[in-house]
DNA sequence: ACCTATTAATAATT
DNA sequence: TAATTATTAATAGGT
């Protein structure tokens, strides 16, 4: 009966039993305390832990992890990895959509950066096939945007009534609206609808 | 000089000034904890707060956040996102060099995903520019393997003396060593040793 | 897994 | 914004 003779140091803990249990109290503990904020702060939190064995923990307030990740992955390549230093303009979700192309790139990067590792030939044939499939896919769609393009100008041209025609795909939404909305439901594509893409194109949805 | 009269109630706090106050000495205490499990039990903690007003908080027990989300990717890709059910086999991280293929398919569709809202035709451009580069790299990269995988086999037949030749990406290292590495030092794409990119691949490092 | 003495976190106030 | 303090909450070690 003397639990806790004196403060706890921190410093790794060196027996194994010990430190199992006390990483299980404590998992549970950091868990609590990450709902608790996520509750009653009203915010966004996720958790990641990889016990020393490597087996993972994962906590979000929101459905999935994958979509906290998401949105930080999101936030991360707003202002782009440039200009990291400036920490007074703060990089606000609204930058979100601003710099797509430089995005791409960092995606890209990042994309490459990981599935390197892995290019024997095999993969490398698959990923022609879908580069392959990819490119075809962007050249016909970039084709009928601007034929679209074409099509509304002309018909503005001509008289400009039934204004309905939808493009569907006008990239950034200059409105400033401040909905908190973020990394929640990203906007699924649609392939019905326009897009007529090509049912081999290997990493498309 | 009356604080805490009763339970906190874990409920959203409606008062505005509360609710930051609380969360910003909530949050202190949180990151704290998550310090604290990392350093007693030896874990890797990644930790994750957006607030109300989409401001990002971050931690991780590595150099960087970042790290520890891609262990996190790793880990999540490694079984694949299919057979998610079966909790007894637990993805371990040695499975993380396994299944590449199918790696290659879902890193492409969340790439997808992501920059799919994005895609006005400027984009597409760009997107078309850098699809046909990685294309022709991949093709060119495919054929030197080929070249070299054949060489390596003449070499072989004529004596085999002098095996020094590395081929630099064969994919799956098969052994099953225990490390605790995991989502560390990811090795970099060396273009200069054989690669011979174009430097004209903008996705590309 | 459960208990309990003790330390740690923190809500309201200043 | 920072400090104080009465309480509650977390938890280390023993059972």
């Amino acid at each position: 009966m003397a639990p806790r003779r004196g403060k706890v140091e921190l410093k790794r803990i060196e027996d194994r039993t010990s430190r199992q249990v006390r990483f299980s109290k404590r998992r549970s503990g950091l868990f609590k305390k990450a709902y608790e904020l996520s509750v009653l702060c009203d915010a966004e939190v996720g958790l990641l832990v990889f016990s020393p064995a490597g087996k993972l923990y994962e906590f979000s307030s929101v459905s999935s992890l994958e979509k906290t990740v998401d949105r930080y992955w999101k936030f991360m390549n707003a202002a782009g990895d440039v200009n990291k230093s400036d920490d007074n303009m703060q990089k606000h979700e609204e930058c979100a959509h601003q710099g797509a192309d430089m995005k791409l790139r960092e995606i890209g990067k990042r994309l490459w950066e990981t599935i390197f590792p892995q290019l024997n030939t095999d993969n490398l044939c698959k990923l022609e096939k879908d580069l392959s499939d990819a490119l075809q896919w962007t050249r016909s769609r970039k084709t009928q945007l601007m034929t679209d393009s074409l099509n509304q100008l002309q018909e503005e041209a001509e008289g400009g009534r039934d204004k309905t025609v939808e493009t569907e795909a006008e990239g950034r939404n200059g409105g400033d609206d401040d909905d908190d909305e973020g990394g929640g439901g990203r906007a699924a594509p649609k392939w019905s609808s326009r897009g007529k893409a090509p049912a081999s194109v290997g990493w498309s949805p």
